[in-house]
DNA sequence: AGCCTTTGACCAGCG
DNA sequence: TCGCTGGTCAAAGGC
């Protein structure tokens, strides 16, 4: 098989298999009260399966197969052992120029990219050394930033990886590197573990920003319901008025990791009630009662700092007193 | 001689 | 169709 055609095959069976994933994390909240993660399921498994779909239909590959100007640009023979040309002022195939790399355009838009930020060390001006060979060729001033964008290849000819580094102009000593393609020269190898951790710690880090936007909301509906009451039991958490009854089940608190960064949010929070909000382990099967706890802080939090005006407010007092599950709302 | 960086030119995608 | 922009190429020069 061509390494075109295996790249392709990379693509699409990644995608699938990340859709497949995904699908079987939606299966598992079906639930009416768990919309935002359903909502947030739904938007990554679509475009899992419409990356893989326009792969499979020749959709996106179609623009390498059609003639533009001089250049005719063929997909890769399955046995290819033609030889390959190096000037290009010839009628060639571009993506068989200098070793095997897939070197057009299109290709590279569609690879895979992974960013990340990184740091330079104190004293030091230049993004630090991530254990690969890297060879420079080339460097461009990009609209809008003050720094020029530095373009990597891997050191090992006759491999695909690339990296580009993007010094941010607002944070001088922090660059923007974002990887392309994979190794093929077995470089990597040696990092394979750290690059599974990486791209597991932003799955979880993913899934733990959808739960934590379903616990935001959950805390919200809480203290602002009027006339609400709670329960507690083995199952999980029921808040109740008398238009509605929601059920929080415990399966729906997962630990946050702490290296997850603070999900985004049009909720009025500080920095205090975030971090007391996030930055801990929400309550699991053996600690129904924190949440309670909890939401009565935030609310203390919120109505400290004049940031919030709820219309009923969440009964501490109560709380406070409470040898049974039902707590009513004081208003 | 071989490898590297620099830098202007070129090419493809996109609006 | 055209111009802008990002990404890549490749010649030139340095080490």
């Amino acid at each position: 098989m061509g390494e075109n055609n295996f790249w392709e095959r990379e693509v699409v069976i990644a995608e699938l298999t990340k859709g497949k994933e995904l699908m079987l994390q939606l299966q598992k909240h079906f639930d009416p009260i768990k919309q935002l993660v359903c909502q947030y399921l739904a938007v990554e498994i679509l475009s899992s399966y419409d990356k893989a779909m326009s792969l499979l239909n020749g959709t996106a590959l179609s623009g390498m197969m059609k003639s533009k100007g001089k250049e005719i640009i063929h997909p890769a023979p399955s046995s290819s052992t033609a030889p390959q040309l190096e000037s290009p002022h010839l009628l060639v195939d571009s993506s068989t120029k200098s070793c095997d790399r897939p070197s057009n355009y299109r290709k590279r838009k569609m690879l895979a990219r992974r960013k990340e930020y990184v740091e330079a060390r104190p004293g030091e001006e230049v993004p630090p050394e991530d254990g690969l060979s890297w060879r420079k060729y080339g460097q461009k001033l990009i609209l809008g930033s003050k720094y020029p964008r530095e373009y990597y290849r891997c050191a090992r000819r006759c491999c695909g990886a690339t990296k580009m580094v993007q010094r941010i102009e607002t944070e001088p000593l922090t660059f923007e590197v974002t990887y392309g393609g994979s190794h093929s020269c077995g470089q990597e190898t040696k990092n394979q573990n750290e690059e599974l951790l990486a791209v597991q710690q932003t799955k979880c880090d993913e899934v733990a920003k959808g739960a934590a936007e379903m616990f935001e909301s959950y805390i919200h509906k809480m203290v602002s319901t009027p006339n609400n009451s709670y329960n507690n039991s083995s199952t999980g958490v029921e808040f109740s008025n008398s238009n509605s009854v929601f059920n929080i089940p415990n399966s729906d608190f997962i630990p946050t990791p702490t290296s997850s960064p603070h999900p985004d949010t049009d909720f009025p929070l500080d920095n205090d009630s975030l971090t007391l909000l996030f930055d801990q382990d929400v309550p699991d099967n053996s600690g129904n009662d924190s949440l309670a706890a909890l939401a009565a802080e935030v609310y203390k939090l919120y109505e400290e700092n004049g940031k919030l005006n709820f219309p009923h407010r969440y009964d501490k007092q109560a709380e406070n007193s409470r040898p049974s599950n039902n707590v009513g709302d004081k208003s």
